[in-house]
DNA sequence: CCGCGGGCCTGCGCGC
DNA sequence: TGCGCGCAGGCCCGCG
């Protein structure tokens, strides 16, 4: 489901609603999501100050009391709602955790397809432990640029859309931001990742963090399963230039036909392509991606 | 070591 | 209307 703007929307809305609170109680409503919950899992998580909430790549961590972070993937499905201290909770199907919040907010964490997870590990390792230790940078950090970008795609002979899968090369793209951003940079999903000339590069490391950023300004994508905390919905969806939009006329094919003297009002330029890598589904322009 | 395909789950939309 | 099939935003594992 979410990729890293949804994540980080989340995450933002989750901070002061979690922060300076504890987790008076802890209910599980089921064995496990993605992996069986720990046998002392509220145990740990209860009665511990949240000191911090943040992000990397597609995954928020909780930090509770000195020692402890819990890592949390919302998978495919994985929704987050809060409940104000006075709002009224009413469980709904799969609502598989349950938390009580010290000052009497409520914490839910709902997940059809069960992709997602909770795990504890000690805060010392959390760094150094998968999927953090072989995880790449984050593409809106300030660091973030087509060096990095470039030395990561290095030498690979992988499908540039698969390579951009990889969290290894970058954090937090999932299947729409991997082919909005090379829709936007103007590269063929197909290239190898190691083809790409050093303008390429510069390009695609510019529209990952430019389709990252209008992501979170429209609050998101929400397709099937995308909420926000509040159960509202994000619009980035209504951007997509080339995502579920097989068949549709490129955006920028339309925008250049009908400048040009023999175009007609509509339906100029070509249709965007459906096409699967590594099973799963690519949208591109044959047009405009080299 | 790398890349690919399958599996994990449930729900939804489509075609028959 | 009802049913079966394919497909879905992610990630891990085993195989070649």
């Amino acid at each position: 489901m979410p990729e890293l703007p949804e994540v980080e929307i989340i995450r933002r809305e989750l901070e002061p609603a979690l922060s300076g609170r504890k987790i008076e109680r802890c209910t599980l409503n089921i064995e496990g999501l993605r992996y069986p919950f720990c046998a002392d899992f509220t145990r740990i998580v209860e009665g511990k100050d949240i000191t911090k909430i943040d992000r990397r790549g597609k995954y928020m961590r909780v930090f509770l009391g000195a020692d402890h972070a819990l890592v949390w993937h919302l998978g495919m499905s994985g929704r987050v709602k809060i409940f104000a201290p006075s709002a009224p909770y009413d469980p709904v199907k799969h609502d598989h955790v349950h938390w009580r919040l010290s000052g009497g907010g409520q914490i839910v964490y709902n997940d059809p397809r069960r992709f997602g997870f909770m795990q504890l590990v000690p805060v010392q390792m959390l760094e150094k432990s998968p999927p953090f230790s072989t995880m790449g940078p984050e593409p809106l950090g300030n660091s973030f640029n087509a060096d990095m970008l470039r030395a990561a795609l290095e030498n690979r002979k992988t499908p540039i859309k698969i390579a951009l899968l990889d969290q290894a090369v970058v954090a937090g793209i999932g299947n729409i931001y991997a082919c909005e951003a090379l829709y936007e940079a103007g590269i063929h999903p197909a290239r190898l990742a190691g083809s790409l000339s050093e303008a390429e590069n510069e390009a695609l490391a510019h529209t990952i963090r430019s389709v990252l950023l209008k992501a979170l300004d429209a609050g998101g994508s929400s397709l099937k399963d995308y909420r926000k905390t509040d159960g509202s919905l994000g619009y980035f969806q209504h951007m997509f230039s080339v995502y579920d939009r097989e068949g549709e006329i490129c955006p920028k094919c339309a925008a250049a036909g009908n400048g040009r003297k023999n175009a007609v009002k509509s339906g100029v330029g070509a249709q965007i392509q459906r096409m699967v890598q590594a099973g799963r589904s690519t949208f591109y322009c044959p047009s405009c991606q080299k």
